[in-house]
DNA sequence: TAGAACATGTAACGGGTTACATGATTTG
DNA sequence: CAAATCATGTAACCCGTTACATGTTCTA
């Protein structure tokens, strides 16, 4: 019965997913990666991995096997359940693992030329992401049925990428004061 | 020889930590902790699993063990080397894991009242640590010695958490426009 | 002298990543 | 008919987290 074990975020995801209509493992991949890939990675081995759980779980159920195996899952009761439950509870704190800034702390033991390149390629990475980020939501807006919740993680993503732009123009200044 | 098993990011801070004078197992839990916490965290298991595994590749060497078992490990040759090598290389993507982001991506499934629970709580947190980010900045830059590398980490942090702040001021107005 | 802080570690688990393996269907 | 894409999955590894286990030294 009901007391599963606590589902995980990424499960949570996919069961969120399935909410809107039967989708497969093959499907909840793609959409989870163009709904959420911005702020919520996956892999298809996850995937796999946790609808089979689930599934054990009683918490999403397998429909007929179609063309190429393909094999939707749909929520049951219990996985509606479950999902409310996870959805209505506390977010956890955001992990926060920036790589750049171990380079960055360390930037004193680093090549001045080798430090400029690097920070020159992230810079030129995060520009094309906020260009990304514009872009897509000009698509949105001009959408007939903008969808909110989208448009405010597109939001997230483009305040947090202009902020970071904003720090790369200080950024050599702090570390190499006059 | 050399070819060791790429290094990690956390064992790298660690090395990295290391080059400015031996430390234990201990020291390096907490001075990781206040130098590098906000944007790469690491546990004790980790940091006792990383440096045995680095003892037994030749990239560290533990000292005469002191009062309480304390072992202090100091870097070697090829310990430098290796943190070289790692410090010169391009940094790996910055792993995104937002949590709060999948709550709002959901919020048309939960409770309206729910919802501004969560997000006051969320953003009250993040007030708190950009008040806790100015005040290091101002005791850094009163400080004697100011190190460039430390401002640069907590500008990014400041910068990072004004944009989410503003980004919540606004949130309210995109999920449920008029 | 009790409790806090110091100090070391192991064991088990959870979950993210990568590589491997296989085959069907569509499209050019 | 070849190549791209679709589609499923397994195995192994890496690493982060949590809980467990043990003992020492300082300090109030």
């Amino acid at each position: 019965m009901a007391g599963a074990a606590r589902l995980n975020a990424t499960s949570a995801v996919l069961l969120g997913l399935l909410h809107e209509g039967p989708l497969t493992g093959w499907d909840l991949v793609s959409t989870a990666h163009a709904r959420f890939g911005d702020f919520w990675s996956l892999t298809k081995s996850q995937v796999y991995r946790e609808l089979a759980a689930m599934s054990d779980g009683g918490l999403i159920e397998a429909g007929d096997t179609g063309p190429r195996d393909r094999k939707p899952y749909r929520v049951t009761r219990a996985g509606e359940a479950a999902f409310a439950e996870w959805l209505a509870r506390e977010p956890e704190a955001e992990s926060i693992r920036l790589p750049l800034l171990l380079t960055v702390a360390f930037a004193s033991r680093l090549d001045r030329a080798r430090l400029t390149e690097i920070l020159a390629a992230k810079r030129a990475g995060h520009t094309g992401r906020l260009d990304d980020y514009l872009a897509a939501r000009d698509r949105l807006r001009a959408s007939a049925d903008v969808d909110p919740a989208r448009l405010a993680t597109l939001e997230y993503g483009i305040r947090h990428e202009r902020a970071v732009l904003e720090w790369f123009g200080d950024l050599e200044a702090i570390l190499f004061p006059a």
